[in-house]
DNA sequence: AATTCGATTAAAGAGTTGTGCAACTGTTTA
DNA sequence: TAAACAGTTGCACAACTCTTTAATCGAATT
């Protein structure tokens, strides 16, 4: 990184530009959101967001996936392992089968908020 | 792509290993998903999510945001744009700063819901 | 009209991510 | 115990993303 890589207060703007009031109350806000962009990038992949979406109406295995969403076992199960590490998703083995579900209420309602936003967007809220 | 690219149902599992009940009462269903990738990408960054959850708080300039997230002006300028693209902030130009905002009530709960999933996840739901 | 200031854009480079294919596990059935 | 089957993993490569620096834009001040 350069000399002044990241931008401090008086390299910006002069030390004037942005208002210290709000920014210092909202600096240990801003901690709370830790972690976000992580959990945002385990569904940051239009195949992903399929599959939890498809998750949120249902329990299924890897080859139901597979052939829902139109792609290959390998990927799904590629495309699953990321949603386990964020913990979006839970599984369980029943004989040969590997049962995927969503991991919480939360993540459900989270799908639902998404799609809500994404409709109202398209629809009559024309820009 | 090869000949066999994109999976289809006969080459996977011979047809028998998914629900075909399950797969074709899900298929209309998933395409409300369409789009959500999107949505969700432009919040899978941890500088985004930063900049998304400081606005669920206040409206700010990209100077404030800069300071407040600890990065450089064009970067905070940057991740603006991606979040202006996915329609999830406003803005407003006041004289020769520029204030933004989450663009509706439906981005803030997402915000939160997202939180709280962070919330329940790092706590007592130890794994 | 020239300068200053906040913000955006452009270009280049390092790093990350998704895909296809082949090889490999682990479980069940014969 | 061998074969079949559902999933997973490893690898190579193309495509995309984020950061930095420098140049540029446009509103407001002088």
């Amino acid at each position: 990184m350069g000399k002044r890589g990241n931008a401090r207060p008086d390299d910006v703007c002069g030390a004037f530009c942005f208002d210290p009031g709000k920014v210092e109350r909202l600096r240990p806000e801003v901690e709370k959101a830790r972690g976000l962009g992580g959990l945002f990038a385990a569904l940051a992949d239009e195949t992903r967001s399929r599959i939890a979406f498809a998750l949120s109406r249902d329990e299924l295995c890897v080859c139901d996936l597979a052939t829902l969403i139109g792609i290959s076992v390998p990927a799904a199960s590629y495309h699953l392992r990321l949603l386990r590490g964020a913990r979006l998703v839970k599984y369980r083995r029943d004989g040969k089968k590997v049962y995927y579900s969503l991991d919480d209420s939360h993540v459900i309602e989270l799908m639902e908020q998404a799609v809500s936003h994404l409709v109202e967007e398209g629809g009559s809220k024309a820009r």
